[in-house]
RNA sequence: CGCGGGGUGGAGCAGUGGAAGCUCGUCGGGCUCAUAACCCGGAGGUCGUCGGUUCGAAUCCGACCCCCGCAACCA
């Protein structure tokens, strides 16, 4: 069987989890859902990057152990990702035992393969912040958060030989042009490779918290280093070879755009040194801001998908945001919107549609679905819409155009009620001599709906089988998009129960 | 002169020389199976600014203004 391995990023774990760590998400579990319908076997992973120093320093500032702090906000990523029906395989947190063991092996093999050295690591340091500054971000030789003027340290660490990829890392974005998409990212990314690589250190001294280098037990490695092999980690590396060797390499990482150059340019530079296949791909997506303002803790502009969720449902989130903002481009997130799409397309349009058509077929048939005749005129349209739909919703969702994808999709849910209108079953039923014209009418009308169950799936699986199951049919399974994509899926004869209304209006 | 993208009706966008478009929203009318949809009609734009080329410029040229991404250790 095909397989298709996925990552998101692993979230690092100082706060709770918002809106914008939602949207990677659900995008990342749009593909997942899609390359199952597909046929694939996904493996899909995500999970939380614990080894950060920060989170350490979160602990500490709020006067909690670093360990206790983690075990408390880590399970809530997760818990927050089954609420969104994200249909993660697993989900790694990198202080587990595995993950330590895999950092260390990684570490080893590129030690071994000559590119870890001991170098001096130099540069101004800002005590409040923790962190070293370039001069060029010093601002009149003072810390710019704190303004303070920071000492000018410098320890020994172990050093990644990244300068020494430049060439190769070249080569494979020349043999390999999707490897980073967007097209305008992998161009900041090529930019700056053809600008020059410097090594990186890959270790601190003196810290309590991280993974110990397995070479000097006196540093931990670099968090960067240790996060990124968590991809290696959860499909068995360096011990479960079989496993490693279905998965490896991934087809997909999904990523925030602020990240993108650790996965393009450091990642594939420590796989070379370890000797490991490089990723297929690399996906850098936006970001979305709160009605047009940064995202921010401290100013207090921040929404909890939780809130979304218990006022308007999981699927309506999920459709709003894939549908609102497209996956590569930075979006906003506005509640007037997430309402307007809510009552407009998914109650107006979609819901409706569901509602009028299982209520004729309950009137006019009994609730048993009739068997369809011959076509005429309105029922080629509608077929013909049908098939444009299937084609441009595949290829976007192949493309990651979400927003596209489910723009086609309405398209072809505006076809079907506009089949209503123009062929008015209503009127038809009125007059016995019309009967085989309503049974065509009411067939073709629900079949629609099964196909656009099929397609909206991947963006809102509960949806999907809601329909389904007003339509009298079965749920939505895996690699049924090669199966159950023609016209004619429904069995006539089959009742149809109907049911509530898919999205009964607010207020 | 660091590299790159962009400024078009309320929102999001298309449109590289020849009558300013699309989707959504908004206003009015028709229809009615339905959580209503669909059809018809309307309102709404100095196409960032200034200058130039041309019979004709959103579109070509020049200058300027503004916004955004990248510019190394920010999981």
């Amino acid at each position: 069987m095909k397989t298709f391995y996925l990552t998101c990023a692993i979230d690092y774990p100082n706060g709770e989890p918002h809106l914008g760590h939602a949207f990677e998400k659900i995008g990342a579990d749009c593909i997942a859902r899609f390359k199952r319908l597909q046929g694939y076997e996904v493996f899909f992973s995500t999970g939380v990057d614990e080894n950060s120093l920060n989170v350490a320093r979160t602990a500490r500032e709020a006067g909690r152990d670093p360990q206790e702090f983690i075990d408390d906000l880590s399970p809530r990523f997760n818990a927050l990702w089954k609420n969104l029906n994200i249909s993660a395989d697993v989900f790694v947190r990198t202080t587990e035992p595995r993950h330590v063991e895999a950092s260390r092996e990684f570490f080893r093999r590129a030690h071994d393969n000559g590119d870890i050295y001991k170098g001096k690591y130099e540069g101004w340091y800002c005590l409040s912040c923790e962190s070293y500054y370039p001069d060029a971000d010093l601002v009149e030789g003072m810390c710019p958060v704190h303004g303070t003027k920071p000492e000018w340290l410098s320890e020994e660490n172990y050093f990644f030989a990244l300068s020494k990829y430049q060439d190769r890392l070249l080569d494979h974005f020349e043999k390999n042009p999707d490897f980073v998409r967007p097209e305008f990212r992998r161009n900041e990314v090529l930019n700056f490779i053809k600008d020059g690589l410097r090594d990186f250190s890959v270790s601190r001294a003196g810290a309590d918290w991280g993974i110990p280098v397995p070479i000097d037990e006196s540093q931990v490695i670099y968090v960067w280093f240790d996060a990124l092999i968590n991809y290696a980690t959860v499909v068995g590396f360096p011990g479960d070879a079989a496993t490693f060797a279905k998965w490896w390499p991934a087809d997909a990482h999904v990523i925030g755009k602020d990240i993108l150059r650790f996965h393009a340019i450091y990642w594939p530079a420590m796989l070379m040194a370890a000797g490991v296949e490089l990723p297929k791909s690399v996906i850098g997506h936006g970001w979305i801001d709160l009605e047009g303002k940064p995202m921010s803790k401290t100013t207090g502009t921040v929404v909890d998908p939780a809130d979304v969720i218990e006022k308007y449902g999981v699927d309506p989130l999920r459709y709003h945001l894939l549908r609102e903002v497209p996956f590569f481009r930075d979006g906003s997130f506005v509640w007037d919107n997430l309402d307007g799409r809510y009552h407009r397309e998914l109650g107006n349009d979609l819901g409706n549609l569901l509602n009028r058509t299982v209520s004729m077929i309950e009137r006019y048939r009994e609730g048993v679905l009739p068997e369809a005749g011959a076509d005429g005129e309105p029922e080629t349209a509608l077929k013909a819409a049908a098939s444009e739909a299937w084609e441009k919703v595949e290829s976007g969702f192949d493309g990651w155009n979400f927003s596209d994808a489910l723009a086609d999709l309405w398209r072809f849910v505006a076809a079907a009620n506009r089949y209503v209108d123009a062929t008015q079953p209503f009127n038809l039923a009125r007059d016995p001599d019309q009967a085989g014209r309503v049974d065509t009418i009411l067939y073709n009308l629900a079949e629609s709906l099964r196909l656009i169950a099929l397609l909206l799936a991947p963006a809102a699986p509960a949806t999907a089988d809601r329909i389904m199951a007003q339509l009298g049919t079965d749920p939505v399974a895996a690699g049924c998009w090669e199966t159950q994509r023609g016209w004619g899926g429904l069995v006539a004869g089959r009742p149809v129960p109907g049911g509530d209304p898919l999205f009964p209006r607010l207020e």
